[in-house]
DNA sequence: AACTATTTATAAGA
DNA sequence: TTCTTATAAATAGTT
């Protein structure tokens, strides 16, 4: 519904899939809306843009309740397994100590994303900070290793597409051999056979990279060749 | 969209109710399926049809993590609604939620820290990368900030006592001038007055910074200067 | 479930 | 972001 049909493909041009988001989410709200009071339904919705933003919709029995509900269809076991502990124990302080361990975290967790820091001192932070770099080390490791798995696969996949290519031409060849051998027959052409595209292959689809060309904050100035040399300094790492 | 239009309010004939359900349940799923694919969005919905028949819909990356993302975000909200519900009791669901959450809370501390890393996708370990990179951002702002008020107050410290010192020194004078006019008393040295070592000060130790001599990476390669200009690299952040 | 006449949603352009 | 408009999609009522 628009001026031109759209593939169901991921949004390549960064504005657009933006304005595309906006409207398409205002759009889901609504129909989810509708359908809960028309159809007396209860309705749970969350949507994470790209950048994290979050945006929900509930029917007026709220959001929360509806994730209980939800929960209490799917997590059964886990209320099973639970209750066979609660026979003994003073829950009152179990319940207490609980509750401060996930305080704690919490508050471990919102220094890991850089927020809370006030409360640090210059030696805390800069513990953290050490820590915070190994982590992107080590994920950035992870993410090359993950990346270059891809890649191999993918190759190993063009390779076969290739040979399946060169077959299929063949045979071709062979049939058009054969027509101009019975001169009754018109010479056939081939013009709607879908072309391979071989020995490229887009990267950012493949791995979900923004828009805005940041893959890593290294690259973000340059502009990307098509064979990915970026990863060079990757395998370095 | 259909051959009348519709007003938004519960439908009254129970067929018809159970029809638009159907049709537009299915409508609505395909919407948020669309805007997943099309513009890159983590989306979780649920649905209970009047008759409490459940119908979900979640983005790949799974509806337990959509919530668990979700239930970060609102986290401190739910934390209160939820201590006011236990009075009523279901315990033993609060307690099993409560120890799910701090397993959560494990596994997330645990990819901050960039371990575990391999339950995660591809695209998953880019949001994280993403993350983490904005929260070192964050931290070395905020140490820049704390150094630079270390600084501060250390260099007005240096100028009182540059002062003081120098009083001292004037009133040192004064009393030699006095006992050179009284020669019956002997000359006075003051070898074991503590001497002020002004203008310099050891900004490692101030900081706390490793052995390694790494007190941000950018800097590791250089020999450090009396004065501090490589701080001029975080006045410009 | 299908079928359409209509209403809606929305892609593209400004 | 918001408005406009041509067009694609969804769907209400019907078979």
């Amino acid at each position: 519904m628009g001026r031109g049909r759209v593939m169901l493909k991921r949004i390549e041009n960064k504005i657009n899939r933006q304005v595309t988001f906006s409207k398409r989410r205002s759009g889901l709200l609504k129909k989810a809306h509708e359908i809960s009071v028309l159809c007396d339904a209860d309705v749970a919705l969350i949507v994470f843009s790209t950048k994290g933003k979050l945006c929900e919709y509930a029917t007026d029995a709220s959001m929360e309740r509806i994730l209980e509900r939800y929960e209490q269809h799917s997590y059964t076991d886990r209320q099973l397994t639970a209750n066979n502990q609660q026979s003994q124990g003073s829950w009152t302080l179990e319940h207490a100590k609980l509750k401060a361990r996930i305080e704690l975290l919490h508050k471990t967790q919102r220094h890991f994303m850089g927020e809370d820091l006030d409360s640090l001192s210059l030696k805390e932070l800069q513990n953290l900070e050490q820590q915070i770099d190994t982590a992107l080390r080590r994920l950035r490791l992870r993410k090359n290793q993950l990346m270059l798995e891809s890649i191999s696969d993918l190759q190993k996949k063009d390779k076969a597409l290739q040979d399946q290519n060169n077959v299929l031409s063949k045979e071709i060849k062979e049939k058009e051999f054969e027509l101009s051998q019975t001169p009754s027959a018109e010479q056939q052409t081939h013009e709607n056979m879908p072309s391979f595209q071989l020995g490229t292959f887009n990267l950012r689809e493949m791995y979900g990279a923004r828009g805005d060309g940041e893959i890593v904050e290294e690259t973000r100035r340059e502009s990307q060749p098509v064979m990915p040399h970026w990863m060079l300094q990757y395998m370095s790492q």
